[in-house]
RNA sequence: GGUCUCGUAGCUCAGCUGGAUAGAGCAACAGCCUUCUAAGCUGUCGGUCAUGGGUUCGAAUCCCGUCGAGAUCACCA
């Protein structure tokens, strides 16, 4: 039952009853804040031309018919136009049977919809980065919310697997390397592959050098250094399906794509689907004629293709080269036209880091003017702002770009220490203070990435984010652990607490209760918004809550056999909807720590 | 220059479909471990919500201007 309904359909009733039908008037209903007594709270601002009477005197007057007329409402006051409602007691143990009683609490019902979200895409140059972090935890969780709002759901990869930054790291693996191979070093693959990324650039950073001082231009050096015809020359091998080159491609890709399920693997992600730009690169062509023919498109001399958008305030927008091959729009128009062909997507959602927003901004409006507005308007960016660091920006160019792989093993290890130096590892097996270790480390990081805004341009210091007080979540994984050891303990003193209670509820109690009931609209914001922030910052605050409770009632101590079979059903509950917030979060959750 | 995003406590962030005295955490300070996990709990300190206008009974929230930060405006992806 959603409180917020049943309320606000009681208030219309009984504001009905006092003033007469209601003509549109919004009725306003809200949580009470915790500083005034009660549980939920009317606006009466908007009712005042209704019953011609002050604010206070408005909501004094409701209160009465409603503590009269309403069984539910216990009690009322009344602070400026501010009507607070208590609610009894049986209402919120009634409340919590039905959440107890529930087994999926939190799942809404199948909404018929399918959405796709895209998230993660990476090059197959080089490894895994901070950022990257950001997007494929944003990805996942925000597919785990939908999902969870009832949503149908494709988590989708789409690896840029070719173009010339590839060709340079096979280029400069061919030169400059020794035929090593991730079993011969010992690297993680799509670490090899990035250090003959680097390698490349060093070489023609050189040659660049050395071709100024011979007098030629910085632009003309860069076009002529050596290294770099040879990786154009590369590309068009590739591009021929030379066998060699492709060859050596295949073989390299498959080498980062094992580096890379690593690194997904530890941070949890998955994907449904997994596309290839080298074999949707030459999609969005027929969608460019199509358009050309409607007009809405137009060729140029050099014959290249393109789209005026000035009249809406953009730019002219190129779609086809001269020689007729295709741009990253043209393939994006394709790709995005045959998905929604093949799955009869509802929306789609990229998950794509702010720098793109133009491009965004670019593809849905020329697929509206191809003439798919009901595609156009269900395409969403979910735009995330860049992780910057203390030192600066992360800029791959520049060295100061944070690996993903070297970030998730500083967060473990540091979890590993801080955890030893606690004495919290004490008496276990080697095995058991690894799973602790990850467990604490990941959960940190992947908390202090998710609760901040994905809009937002956010700072992460790692040493800052290896605190594990505060809103942070470890806490909240400490906090879940600790429910669960008091349940398993219940367990051993053989103390049964299934079946209702019957105790009376302390306003404490009734506090948790009412956060519990939250859980669903905070599943719900989150998922209209992309905001796995919204379900952390929940889940933060139910364990905080419980926390406070925790340390001022005694839970297995207490004497009275209702009132602690009530207390230890609450526990098992507020640790039962922890676990399911911090899935969707992608967080584990420990039994124990 | 055009377009878009952001500006809230010393720091990192919530709050933004308009509602009460703007909230957390960190840092600082003061307490709390014979107690179900102290990775915890309680308290103190800390803010002209960048700034100036406007709309409103009411603005951190909506609108306009200004200042500041960032992104983008490629025959790259």
């Amino acid at each position: 039952m959603n409180i917020e309904n049943f309320l606000s359909e009681a208030v219309i009733r009984s504001v009905e009853a006092l003033y007469g039908q209601l003509e549109g008037e919004q009725i306003q209903i809200q949580k009470t804040r915790k500083e005034f007594e009660g549980d939920y709270t009317l606006v009466t601002f908007p009712l005042l031309k209704r019953s011609r009477k002050s604010p206070e005197a408005t909501a004094a007057e409701i209160g009465e018919y409603m503590a009269a007329n309403v069984p539910e409402v216990k009690a009322f006051n009344v602070i400026k136009g501010f009507l607070n409602l208590t609610l009894d007691s049986n209402f919120w143990a009634a409340r919590f049977a039905e959440i107890a009683a529930d087994a999926d609490f939190g799942q809404a019902p199948t909404s018929g919809r399918t959405v796709m979200v895209e998230y993660s895409s990476p090059n197959t140059n080089k490894p895994l980065h901070l950022g990257h972090i950001r997007n494929n935890l944003l990805g996942y969780s925000v597919a785990e919310i939908l999902k969870a709002n009832g949503h149908k759901v494709i988590k989708a990869n789409l690896v840029n697997d070719r173009g010339i930054h590839i060709c340079k790291s096979m280029l400069a693996w061919k030169l400059y390397g020794n035929g090593e191979t991730p079993a011969s070093s010992g690297m993680k693959g799509d670490h090899l592959v990035g250090k003959y990324y680097v390698e490349f650039d060093k070489h023609y950073k050189a040659e660049i050098k050395e071709l100024m001082t011979a007098g030629q231009s910085e632009d003309d050096a860069k076009k002529n250094a050596p290294v770099m015809l040879q990786a154009q020359e590369m590309l068009r091998r590739w591009e021929a399906r030379d066998p060699e080159v492709y060859g050596l491609w295949e073989t390299m890709n498959g080498w980062v794509y094992e580096g890379f399920d690593v690194t997904y693997k530890a941070l949890g992600v998955d994907f449904d689907k997994i596309y290839y730009e080298s074999q949707t690169y030459l999609l969005g062509k027929s969608l460019v004629e199509e358009g050309l023919r409607k007009g809405v498109f137009y060729r140029r001399p050099d014959n290249s293709v393109w789209i005026d958008l000035t009249a809406d305030g953009l730019d002219e927008k190129l779609l086809l080269r001269g020689d007729g091959t295709s741009v990253y729009m043209t393939q994006d128009l394709g790709t995005a036209y045959r998905r929604f062909e093949d799955n009869k997507l509802d929306d789609l959602i990229y998950v794509v880091g702010n720098e793109q927003n133009y491009h965004f901004q670019v593809l849905k409006l020329i697929i509206k003017k191809l003439g798919f507005p009901e595609w156009s308007d269900h395409i969403t960016h979910l735009s995330y702002g860049m992780v910057e660091l203390p030192e600066g920006k992360m800029k791959s160019r520049e060295g100061t770009v944070v690996d993903a792989d070297d970030l998730i093993e500083g967060m473990v290890q540091t979890a590993r220490e801080m955890s030893a130096e606690l004495g919290k590892l004490d008496g276990c097996t080697e095995e058991e203070a690894n799973a602790v270790s990850t467990t604490v480390g990941l959960g940190a990081l992947k908390y202090f990435i998710l609760k901040v805004d994905p809009r937002k341009t956010m700072l992460f210091d790692p040493r800052e984010s290896i605190d594990f007080n505060g809103n942070t979540g470890p806490f909240i994984q400490y906090t879940h652990a600790r429910i669960r050891s008091i349940l398993r303990k219940a367990v051993e003193a053989g103390i049964d607490f299934g079946g209702a209670a019957s105790a009376e509820y302390l306003p404490e109690e009734i506090e948790l209760v009412k956060t519990l009931t939250e859980y669903p609209s905070a599943v719900a914001a989150a998922g209209e918004n992309f905001a796995p922030s919204v379900v952390g910052a929940y889940v933060y605050e139910l364990a905080k809550q419980f926390n406070g409770y925790y340390h001022d009632h005694s839970i297995l101590k207490e004497e009275n056999a209702e009132v602690r079979r009530m207390r230890l059903q609450l526990a098992g509950q507020v640790s039962r909807v922890i676990r399911s917030g911090m899935k969707l979060l992608g967080i584990e959750v420990p039994e124990r720590m």
